[in-house]
DNA sequence: ATAATACTTAAAGTACACTTTAAGTCAACA
DNA sequence: TGTTGACTTAAAGTGTACTTTAAGTATTAT
């Protein structure tokens, strides 16, 4: 299959001028014309732009992710390279999971401390002065579960 | 307690240069100065600079976390805004955490194919056609366990 | 007394990741 | 035939969050 600038756009809900972009910084390559000059990208373009979505999600930079590609291209030459890479990202990752499950935890505290003030405020009522955090909800166990595991290593 | 720049500065690992941007864009208010004009924090300061960092974690802009602290003036008055607020944050952050977890999942397949490629090359032996994704780790099963939580919501 | 250190200011500079602008080409439709 | 819409380019501009620079003042150490 093929696709236009146009499609690509939509498909990955990304500007046809970052198209452009990624092509011109060597992050998408190989990037075919019609007669007339237009951009004709492929499913290994759409792969790869697959690729891209998760290293941004993973919170990699752009110049990390040239540094994948890169060393993807020659996987024999680069293994070590790429292992350093991959581990390292997953070891920030996983500091990231644990810093912002501590955040999450403070603005449900948050949430719940103004969850009682709200309450006091619609009721015309004093603040009581046992307002304070609980009713964990759902998520929160859910995710303090996670945490607890994490800690234990 | 008070403390001097260069003391906030080593307690956050925060440039001195970044304390001083924050003041100027009224991030950090009220901070008293000696006859010399040097700048002296208190304890308020070191509970905002705390409050700064979680909420950066969270993934809060520089405009939202003012935002934060000018409803925090008049809680009453501004207690739909700020709910608003944290309700939002709190979503965005469940969400941020599926996607990260659907990334961290690829990383290590990632990490696990390139994993059977090095072991293929420091054997100096052919990449073998079963090398796939296997041997989920700790981390990840953690991670999973979570996520199916999640996932039910 | 001199030199190093730690601060001060205002303004300019930086890094990252795009985004917009301006001018032009080409194909399809009324 | 003309005009609309989708594309093209190179270059300049944007937003966020700092960071650096340059020039100056005050305290501390030798």
């Amino acid at each position: 299959m093929t696709y236009t600038i146009a499609q690509i756009s939509e498909k990955f809900d990304v500007a046809a001028s970052t198209l452009r972009y990624y092509e011109e910084i060597g992050l998408l390559t190989n990037v075919e014309r019609t007669v007339n000059g237009r951009r004709v990208y492929s499913d290994a373009h759409v792969g790869r732009l697959s690729a891209i979505n998760c290293f941004k999600k993973a919170g990699m930079s752009i110049s990390e992710i040239q540094d994948f590609f890169e060393y993807e291209k020659d996987e024999e030459k680069s293994i070590d390279d790429m292992m350093r890479l991959l581990r390292r990202r997953s070891e920030i990752m996983l500091e990231e999971f644990a810093e912002s499950y501590e955040s999450y935890e403070h603005i449900l505290k948050k949430l719940d401390y103004y969850g009682h003030i709200e309450k006091a405020v619609k009721q015309k009522k004093q603040l009581p002065k046992w307002a304070n955090y609980r009713n964990k909800d759902y998520h929160q166990q859910a995710l303090e579960t996670i945490m607890q595991r994490l800690k234990k290593d």
